[in-house]
DNA sequence: CTTCAGCTTGACAGCGCTGTCAACGCCCAT
DNA sequence: ATGGGCGTTGACAGCGCTGTCAAGCTGAAG
């Protein structure tokens, strides 16, 4: 292969390759005139370090890996832009491993790839972060790992994450001052955490305005779709039905404006509709949804920051470090003042 | 780091290191009895081999590269799962570059992450696969790539494809089956060759059996699905609208829906409306989309295969391989005998 | 003018593996 | 018996870089 190495920029620059390394490194104690001169050589050169060799001769890899186990397809491409954006700038590099969490072989598929591939920093998403198998197998390789959006196991390992709680809180005030006294809600799964914190934010939120929950104005949902259909369907048959439904996702929310499509009320005028994580699709449909942003690509950019930073390498019994990052409400056309 | 290099291996197998290296990478002429005391002690040890000695050493990084931009998320999360299917058999891995192809500096990215990298491979996607200047750069490498669905440039470098023509021939046909004769056709992105080519399937289909094609049922749309409403608008207003629409892909379909919907059409008694690309939302809408579902998966994986197998090395004058990948065309709701 | 710290630089030894090449032993043909 | 071919194995030299360590130099302090 014609490719150039430190060897030909050393040499072009008139110094040893070492000090070549140290310029590309950003090693203190190097004169200016010689650093000028080796960065023009390089550039000259149009060098590029290999990375394998520096793995293999330094201690570090510039490789970050990502586990990931079919969240949407969304969700992972914001992930992985999010997490290369930040790669760029310190000459990291991506490499994905899609799999089955679940599989009686994926601790061992963790800790094969973390061994071949001696990664850096290791990004788990939901819902790999909170398999214990997997914290598991990774904690053995050593390897520093960041969770985004973890599920409880707060004290175990660095993660970072937005407040579900409080944006369900927030959401639900919208609902809440824009009129809306009677308030259905459709959970999340149950085994899904966030689902039960967006159902604590909208509760904590009914609770401070002194609005009563009524029991059978929430119902259980498992984030799909239809099960957002189903649930919408109890909420709405009844002749005494609530003014807002607040659904724990956007997949579901699209379930409840289907079933408001068919009992032939007008969203938002009839029926105001809330959703959350603000997938294409709410900006699609029509009307589009009132939902929350997650701040995904930015959890991924810090998940990385943390990484590269080296602040994921823990000592025995330190105290994880974590990054919260704010989410935004976005207000659109499927809410609006109760009538009447 | 307390990892167990082929140095332990060799050792507890009583071996040499080069016999461990030529055991593990399936060398010929190694006794059977041999072999199988490595294979022992490399499982015992739970060895894995370092990729980045690997690569420094040898003449294979087992890395392959994937540069995206912005295909849909679906489709990228697709090709991601296919590539990596097929690493998994082979000890690869795949690093993965979204980026801004059209970008001034798209080119040197490219240029860049293959000389840190030096992956065996690359993987190109529309519209990368598409862009000249991306081409020529990964050219200048000398890195072996394949194109995923490229549009055009079939004699340049290796490919691997569907027929799109061939795809909207039998969609067209389908359509016509059904007894439909004045069918509405909405083009995809001009700058798009799979746009073209559905068309020319669309048309050839329509003059086979003798229907004219008129000029003011094709509109030009931009694969979008404000696009596909947009257009749907045009041919769904007048008196006088086509029995069916077939839209260059699903979400232009969609907006086909949506208008129809506003229009108190239904689907499919008062309009067909068939899509393209068989995206997630085409099964989750009501009527769910009759639509051609893209073998991308497939296409990845196959891709990765050649690479590996090095079928992409090519001699100067050497013909680029392709690999052709069927099809499907997936009958749902949304298409029926047009009505009287 | 000497001393010593501190800045700047380079020599050198690997990192963990593969490619090359030579050595050895075996079996068959002569 | 002898030579040649080939199956089997290991020694050894790097791959392109970083970490270590020591040398050379400078300038300030004594």
């Amino acid at each position: 292969m014609p490719s150039v190495t430190i060897h030909d920029v050393a040499e072009r620059a008139g110094v040893s390759i070492k000090t070549v390394s140290r310029v590309l490194n950003k090693e203190p104690n190097v004169k200016p005139e010689t650093r000028d001169r080796v960065l023009a050589a390089a550039e000259a050169l149009r060098y590029r370090p290999s990375v394998s060799a520096r793995s293999l001769a330094g201690s570090r890899s510039y490789l970050i890996a990502l586990f990931y186990d079919n969240p949407s397809p969304a969700y992972v491409s914001d992930v992985q832009r999010g997490v290369v954006t930040t790669c760029r700038e310190t000459g990291y590099h991506l490499v994905v491993e899609p799999f089955d969490s679940a599989g009686a072989d994926a601790a061992d598929l963790v800790r094969a790839t973390i061994a071949t591939l001696r990664p850096d920093g290791v990004i788990l998403t939901p819902p790999v972060c909170d398999r214990r198998q997997i914290l598991d197998a990774v904690d053995e390789t050593r390897a520093p790992y960041v969770r985004i959006a973890p599920d409880g196991l707060i004290d175990r390992a660095p993660y970072v994450w937005m407040d579900d709680k409080q944006a369900a809180y927030e959401m639900t005030g919208h609902l809440l001052k824009l009129g809306h006294r009677d308030i259905g809600f459709i959970m999340g799964h149950p085994e899904h955490g966030a689902g039960h914190l967006r159902f604590e934010g909208f509760a904590q939120a009914m609770q401070d305005q002194g609005c009563p929950v009524r029991p059978e104005r929430v119902k259980q949902g498992y984030f799909s779709f239809r099960s957002g259909f189903d649930c919408a369907e109890e909420l709405l048959a009844p002749k005494d039905r609530p003014t807002a439904i607040f659904a724990s996702n956007d997949d579901m929310a699209l379930g409840v404006l289907a079933v408001a499509h068919r009992h032939g009320l007008t969203v938002p005028t009839d029926l105001s509709v809330a959703g959350f994580d603000d997938t294409p699709a709410a900006s699609t449909v029509s009307p589009q949804l009132t939902t929350v942003r997650q701040p995904i690509l930015e959890m991924a950019q810090a998940a990385a920051e943390m990484l590269i930073a080296g602040e994921c390498e823990l000592q025995p019994g330190e105290k994880p470090p974590s990054r919260l990052l704010p989410f935004d409400i976005i207000l659109r056309e499927s809410t609006a003042p109760p009538r009447g």
